[in-house]
DNA sequence: ATAAATGATACCACAATAGTATCATTTGTC
DNA sequence: GACAAATGATACTATTGTGGTATCATTTAT
């Protein structure tokens, strides 16, 4: 199992890159850089850029550029594009059946080390990556 | 995404529920209390078994009990088990091409996190939840 | 007009998760 | 010894998530 997919690790990476660059930077270029499937890695850019952290430019001499400063692209917010909402401590129990609903012991224990987890990854920027 | 599967959260409560009681647990039994399929929870046990947190015994009057006390059982291992090794820090892109083998900023920073995480999840015991 | 870029969308392959089903074996009880 | 109650082993299936590919539409600089 791993924490992070390969989708959110190659958001991470061009995110790095674009980042060092003021002009705006195209998908060929970022599959050159980094060696990804061109497609896939275009899939990734047009999310990031419906969730606002890019800004495209069509036709020739497009691209794409950050929208928002690097350091307030956080980690864990990549993470929740593309992996969606991440818990340690959900239950899997039909509610009628959870012996201890709301004091369940090991949900409590989860939702304490999840919240210092995503704490954690809240102050992994871009702008610390680079 | 869920840090935590289904087999992984049927385990705990199956572990719980048996350290509880001094005598041998069927299956049945237990599909009864926690509402859970039969067949898998037969197959969670098994593996449990394999591992030698359960002992198992056959034939009528059979069922399991535990093989290790509840206190030496590790959240973080049933983890293992059901869901293999957890790693936040694996890098998707092929060797020759990441850019900073060995120092990468990424990596470094989410190898704490997950260190961080793994002492936590280990301080969690079958002894400790109930 | 054309070429170079992204936008939108649909599709596909593979692996992991979440089970189900069945036959074999062991063992206590009558 | 027969039978029932339990697990052991194993194979199969369905659904979802991951990791892509492919194609047509649209925009825009030259």
């Amino acid at each position: 199992m791993k924490l992070i997919t390969r989708n959110t690790d190659y958001a991470l990476r061009a995110l790095c890159y674009i980042s060092k660059h003021k002009t705006v930077v195209t998908v060929d270029e970022l599959v050159e850089k980094l060696g990804v499937p061109h497609s896939f890695m275009r899939k990734i850019l047009q999310q990031l850029n419906k969730k606002e952290i890019l800004s495209s430019f069509k036709g020739q001499g497009g691209g794409f550029k950050l929208k928002i400063p690097p350091a307030r692209i956080y980690v864990i917010g990549i993470m929740r594009i593309f992996q969606g909402q991440i818990e340690l401590s959900s239950c899997f129990l039909k509610k009628d059946v959870c012996p201890n609903k709301g004091k369940c012991a090991l949900r409590k224990k989860l939702r304490l080390i999840e919240k210092n987890m995503f704490m954690r990854l809240k102050r992994i920027t871009i702008a610390s990556l680079v």
